[in-house]
Formats: C-alpha cells, structure tokens, sequence
DNA sequence: CCAAAAATAGGTATTTCTACGTATTGTCTT
DNA sequence: AAGACAATACGTAGAAATACCTATTTTTGG
C-alpha cells in the first residue's frame, strides 16, 4: 500500500492516544517523524519538515489542531492535514472546509477508516467521516430553521446568559425589537409556548450557534 | 519491574486509544490477554480468566467501566480494576471509592503516571490522580455549600427545564415552597441577583447535580 | 430530650419573558 | 418598479422568576 516510506508528523495531547496513533501509522508503513503534545510544537515541525501528511488533535494546548492548519496554509506549506477529534461538531467542520483540510475524523472510528483517511488523503483526495454529517443534520437545526443575522445573533447573545434588556442595549436597538425576534426565533424553532423555553434551549444548543 | 508477566484486560471504546493502550502495556512487560471495545466483553473476558488487572474506560457503550467494576465485586472477582476516564468528574469517583476501584486516572495523564499507576495497583495499593481533586474542588460547588436533599431534588428540576408550577405540582408542595427553596438556593451558590440566574447555572450544570 | 436545621406555606412587590397585535423603513430579488 | 423579506419599534397583557419578609411543622443530630 505504501510502498515509499511517506513522512508524517502528529499531535495529540493524550499521551495514550498519541501512543496508539504512532503505532498505527508506523504499522501502516508511514515514517512518523515527529510526535508531540501541542500543537505549536507541531506547527514548528511542520515548518521544518514539511512532511506531506499532519494528523492532528483539535484540541490542544498551545494551539488548536484548526490553527495548526490556518497557519500552515497562510505559510504556504505543502503539507495536508488530518483533524482527530473527540466530537461531532459542525462549527468546525465549516471552518475546516475553508482552511486546507483534508480530512476530519472521529476518534470512535475504527482504524480501518483511519486507514482509509491516511490513504485517500496521501493520494490527493480528502475524507470526511459521514458519521459527522449525520450529526450535523440532527443537531443543528439552525440551518432548517433559516435564522436571519439578526436573530441567530440574539441567539448567540441569549445563549451567553444576556437578558433582552441587555441584548437591546448591547445592539443599540429597542428591547422591543428584541422581543419581536425573540419571539419570531421562538416560532421558526417550534419551541413550546412556555416561559424560559427559548432561554433553555439556548443553553443547551451553544454549541450549535456558532 | 515487572519479572512476571502479569496478565491484563483492557478495553476503551476508542481504537486509537486502544492500540496505544495495549502497546504501552506491552512494552511494560504485561500480557494483555484480552482487548475490547465495550463493557460486555470486557466483563466476559474477566470472568473467564479472571486476571490481576484490568484496565477500563469509563465511558463504553454496553456497560460503562464502572459497571463493569460493580460485577466484578458483586462476583467476588479478585481482579483490580483501574478506570480511565477524560474528564475530571466528582460523581464518579465517589462510587468509585464504594467498589473496587483500585486506580482512577485522566487520559491525559503522561504515560509515567500510568505506569506508576499499574505497578502500584499490581502491588496491592491505590492510585488515584492528584489533578482529580484539584478539579473536583473547583468544579463542584455543591459540596461546599451543602445544599439539602430538597434543594438538590428542586435544582434538578430545575435542570430538566421545569417552571416552579410544574415542580410544586410534581412534588406535592405549595409553589411558595419551591420559591423559597429556589431562593435558598441561591443564595448558596452565590449567583448574581439577575433574573434567571438560577435557571442558567442549573442548565450549565446539570451532569454535576447527579 | 432539646436545639438546630430543614421543609413547609404564605404575603407583597419588582423585573423579565413571552404572546399577539400593528406599523414603518430599508434591502434585495425578480 | 413591485413585492417579499428583514429589521426596526410600540402597546397591552399575562405568566414566571426573584427578593424580602414572616411563621409553623418535621426531622435530625448531639
């Protein structure tokens, strides 16, 4: 399968998982020229070497695996990047697509589909989990629901734990312009006409708002 | 270190993890003997050979590591078991104490603390990470301010996204009651005089309250 | 057993969230 | 240019959360 020795740095800030990466990609016939535990040790390594594979951790000290690849790709550098990551998390997903990544998957999976990455990527393709999608299309609803800028930014704002009279001021607007939204976001979610419900689903879907 | 080769099952749900897992103990000198990537089997394989160590992730589909833990002790089993878990969380550890959970450390831990941890556990003593406690008494404030069975129950409530009607209702008690309860609970956690305060700390705090 | 703590209940007042209206202005698309 | 949509703003009203009181009954610990 890998018939030259390709060259590989990674990064993960669990020594286990670092360990087990390492093995796995040394088992698969890749060269892993540097190992390490955050990612700006990473990006350094990455700048010396320009190997042409990175598999980086998201999160990490230092620097996110997502910056590791924003500044590789302002650089310049010829190397690709695969993100590990423990979630399924659309905010990054989106981000990812626009920086230079070139595959994105879930630590659950099975080594073969690590395999797999490796291999797609090595040959100029990209992969992505499908697992991921599937998340993303039960947990954020906000792209069905089609929030304007507006109200997804008031979201945003509720979500932080800011009042409507905080969020009024906070925008220059009227808190009654705030309650229009609130109340139009409350429509286009199909919340339950209950107090604190747009507040309560707030809290629980930050995640999903950015 | 380690002259006989001491036997050992490990599972965690996470292959990468796994691998990483099971070379480390290798290199250690152990015999991993089984490798598994749910409770279930784990627990099978420890019945089977009932061995002097077995390594668990706490979070696994089928049964989660604790689980796995209780049968062991319910079957009288002489295996210990170390537990593995990401994050920090007082919940856990407090039922760990109650079983025989002879080690409980982070992933991210550095492998020499691991290896420290399983010389210690195959020597017949406890290896339970300092960095624990460090987050336990940051991040759980209910033991410092002692909140009541019924400020607990309430709180929970509160959690699942219940207004004061609905918990009234639920607990047979007047609605003044659970203000006054709500109000208690306020001021023993030391929220801000804001409306809704109590409503967001608890959405944001519910796996502590468990 | 006695004292402290907890759970229960009520009163009054303020602030906030939400619903359901209407209406004006601007922007974007067709 | 017309029509659709978004953002802005206001009014009224009710439900809910919280603050700050008091007071009685139960439970629990020493």
């Amino acid at each position: 399968m890998h018939k030259q020795r390709h060259q590989v740095i990674i990064a993960d800030d669990h020594p286990i998982l670092l360990k087990g990466l390492h093995e796995f990609l040394a088992d698969l016939g890749l060269e892993v020229i540097g190992a390490f535990h955050n990612g700006k040790d990473a990006l350094d390594a990455i700048q010396d070497s320009q190997p042409p594979l990175a598999i980086l951790d998201l999160e990490m000290p230092e620097m996110t695996g997502l910056e590791v690849a924003a500044d590789c790709k302002k650089l310049g550098l010829k190397t690709r990047v695969i993100l590990l990551t423990l979630h399924k998390e659309l905010k990054f997903y989106q981000q990812a697509k626009e920086l230079n990544i070139s595959g994105y998957i879930l630590k659950e999976f099975a080594l073969n589909d690590l395999r797999k990455a490796v291999d797609t990527v090595l040959s100029g393709g990209e992969f992505f989990s499908e697992k991921l999608f599937e998340g993303l299309k039960k947990e954020d609803c906000l792209s069905d629901h089609s929030l304007t800028p507006s109200e997804l930014k008031i979201l945003r704002l509720i979500a932080d734990g800011h009042s409507t009279k905080e969020i009024a001021e906070q925008l220059f607007i009227s808190e009654r312009t705030v309650d229009k939204h609130r109340s139009n976001i409350i429509s286009k979610l199909n919340l339950e006409k209950k107090h604190n419900s747009l507040l309560i689903w707030a809290q629980n879907n930050k995640e999903s708002l950015y």
